[in-house]
DNA sequence: GATCTTAATGAAACCGATTACATTTTAGAG
DNA sequence: CTCTAAAATGTAATCGGTTTCATTAAGATC
C-alpha cells in the first residue's frame, strides 16, 4: 500500500508491518512508471554534452553524476557531437513527462532554435541549467567561468614577460567562451597598447584536428607570433602536436599559454602555463542549482547564473623564451 | 488517439487527418511515461561504467550512445567509481519497469551480489550486458576483447627483442582483464622459458596513482626489470609519470609496452608500443547485442559473447634499448 | 456507557496512454 | 436493394501507482 512506502500518512504501526511482511512475502517491487505517471514527475535529469570524448567533459559529467546520486536522480547522457541539427533532434525527443530537469552544455551561443526548445521545457515546468556555454540574450540560470578574465589575464601573463607577437587559435565564435576568450585576448592587447593584428588570430573549432591547422597557418607565417594563446584543451593539444611534429621546442622555440589544464600532460613533464577552473565543480553546482529550482514555484522570476573563478597555474613555459619576443 | 499516432492499426486517411489537425491545434504531446506504463516497457538503456574520467569508458560510452540515438533509446549513465558497494546501491536503485536493457561494466568478477541483481534483471525481461569485463562462471552476454592474447603478444614482443627481465604493473586479479592480462604476460613467459619472478609481478588497480608506486616499486629493487609491461591505459600513465619524475627514458632506461593506447601520447611524440583494440566499437557493438537480445524470446536460452580482436601497434620505443636487457 | 472527535483504514477516482472488444460504417456479392 | 463480411471507429478496461473521499475504529469527555 502506497501510504506506507512514502510512510507520509498516519499509518498504525502494527498495520505497517503487516503490510511490509506481505510485500517482503511476495517480493513486491514497485513501478517507478506508475509513480510518475500518477505524480506527474520523474527523477530523471537530462543532459546534453557536446562532446563526449573530450575529457573537460568527461569532469562535468563526473560532478554532475555524483551530486545526482546523492539526490537519487538518473541522468540520462546525450552526445550532440557539436552539431546543431543534432542537438535539436535530441531536444526534440526528449518528452517533457519524463525530465524532471534538463542541463545542457549548448553548442552555440546564438541558436534560437535551441533557445526556443529550452524555453518550452521552462514553460513546461522542467528547469533548465546551462553549463559553461551561455546562449545570448536569453538569460537562462546556468554556471559559467570567468571566460574573458581568464584569457585576458593569460595573454597579460605573456605581455608581462614581453612577449609582443602573441597569438590566438580561437574558438568558434559562435560559441560563448570562444568569442569571450577571444575578447580577453583583444583586451590585453588594447590594455597593453599592442595593436591587433588579425592574422594573429586564426579561428579553430575547440578540436583537435582544426587547430593543429591554425598553429600551423600561425606559425608558417612569414612573420609568425613568438608566443601563442589557446583556447581550450584540444586547442592546446593540436598546437602541441604541430609543435612536435615540427620538432619545436616549447619555451625556445615558441611560448604558450592555455586555457584548460590538461591533466596527463604535467605527469609527462611537459608543463606549460595554463588557465585553470574547478571543471568537476561545475557539473556539481550544476547538478546543486538544478535542484534548488525544483519545486519553488515561487522563485519562477529569479534568475540563476553562477560564475566560477578562473586563475593561472604557472609552470614557466614561457619564461625560458629568450632573444626577441 | 493512440491509432493515429503509431500508425498500427488501420485509420481511414480521412480521419487520420482530422486527428491530426486537433492534434496540432490543440499542440498535444503524448506522455511517454503513461505509454511506458501501458506497454509495459520503455526505451530506456542503462549503463554502469566504473569511471567516468578514464577515456577508455568515455570511448564506450560514446559507441553506446550513437547507436543508442540511432535505435531512439536513452541512455542513463550511472559511475560506480570503482566502487563495489557503489554498484550494488545503483544496481538495487534501478527499478526494473524503467530500464529496456543494461550495459554494465562490472567493477568486479567475483562479485555474487552484483551477479545475482543482474540475473534478476534478466529474469524480468532485461537483458543485460557486461562490457570488457567479465563475471566469473556467469556467462552473462558481453562484448569482450583479447586481453589474456594481447598481453601475450605484447610480451612476446619484448622477448623477441632480447628482453628476459620483464616487469608487469597488472591490473586487481578481482577483474578479468586485470587477471587474463596478468595470465598472458605469465604464459608469454613461460612459453619462452624465462623463470617468472614474483618481484616483477607488482600490482595496481587500473587507476594512476597506485600504478606510479608499482611503477617505483618495480624499478627501484636491487635488480629491476629492463622492460614493463603494463595492464591498462593509466598504469601506462603512472609508470610514464615515474620514469619522467626520476629524468629515465624510454628506450635507453627501460622499455615498455601498455595495453590501451593513449591517444594524446602519439601527438606528443611519446611513441610507445601499445596492444590495441576498438574500444569506440565494443560500445557500438554491446549497444547492438543489447538491441538483438529484445523482442526475441525465443532465442532465451542462447547465451551471445562477442569477442573483439586485440593487435599490436608497434612504436619501436623499445627497439631502441641497448646493452643489457 | 453514550456521544463526539480524531485516527486509521478501505474504496474509488485519477494520471494518460494502449488495446481488447463492441459497435457502426463501408464495400462487395447476390 | 438487401444481406453479409470486412473495415473503421467508438467504448471501456487496463497498466500500477497516488490521492481524495467515505467509512470504520479508537480514544477522549462527560
Amino acid at each position: 500500500m502506497s501510504r506506507v512506502i512514502n510512510n507520509s500518512s498516519i499509518v498504525k504501526p502494527k498495520t505497517a508491518q503487516k503490510v511490509l511482511e506481505i510485500i517482503e512475502k511476495y517480493g513486491y517491487v514497485p513501478s517507478t512508471t506508475a509513480r510518475n505517471l500518477s505524480k506527474g514527475s520523474s527523477m530523471n535529469i537530462g543532459f546534453i554534452v557536446p562532446d563526449i570524448d573530450n575529457p573537460f567533459f568527461s569532469k562535468i559529467l563526473h560532478g554532475i553524476s555524483d551530486r545526482a546520486a546523492f539526490y537519487g536522480y538518473n541522468v540520462f547522457m546525450f552526445g550532440s557531437d557539436e552539431n546543431i541539427e543534432r542537438e535539436h533532434s535530441i531536444l526534440k525527443s526528449l518528452s517533457y513527462d519524463m525530465l524532471k530537469g534538463l542541463l545542457i552544455i549548448p553548442v552555440s551561443n546564438e541558436d534560437k532554435n535551441t533557445a526556443s526548445y529550452l524555453r518550452t521545457f521552462e514553460s513546461k515546468g522542467i528547469p533548465v541549467v546551462l553549463i559553461d556555454r551561455d546562449i545570448n540574450n536569453y538569460h537562462f540560470n546556468g554556471v559559467f567561468s570567468e571566460d574573458e578574465q581568464g584569457s585576458y589575464d593569460a595573454v597579460s601573463l605573456l605581455i608581462d614577460e614581453g612577449f609582443k607577437n602573441i597569438g590566438i587559435i580561437s574558438g568558434p565564435t559562435t560559441s560563448k567562451p570562444g568569442s569571450n576568450r577571444l575578447k580577453g585576448y583583444k583586451r590585453a592587447l588594447k590594455d597593453a597598447g599592442i595593436p591587433i593584428k588579425d592574422d594573429y588570430i586564426v579561428s579553430g573549432d575547440f578540436k583537435l584536428d582544426k587547430s593543429y591547422d591554425a598553429a600551423k597557418k600561425l606559425l608558417e607565417m612569414p612573420d609568425p607570433p613568438k608566443a601563442i594563446f589557446t583556447s581550450n584543451n584540444l586547442s592546446t593539444l593540436g598546437l602541441l602536436q604541430y609543435i612536435n611534429d615540427k620538432h619545436l621546442k616549447i619555451g625556445r622555440d615558441i611560448a604558450l599559454i592555455g586555457f584548460d589544464d590538461i591533466d596527463y600532460l604535467n605527469l609527462l613533464n611537459i608543463n606549460i602555463t595554463v588557465v585553470d577552473r574547478p571543471i568537476y565543480n561545475m557539473g556539481y553546482q550544476a547538478m546543486e542549482l538544478l535542484n534548488n529550482s525544483f519545486d519553488k514555484e515561487s522563485e519562477d522570476d529569479i534568475i540563476k547564473r553562477i560564475l566560477v573563478k578562473s586563475w593561472i597555474i604557472k609552470r614557466g613555459s614561457e619564461k625560458m623564451l629568450i632573444g626577441e619576443k
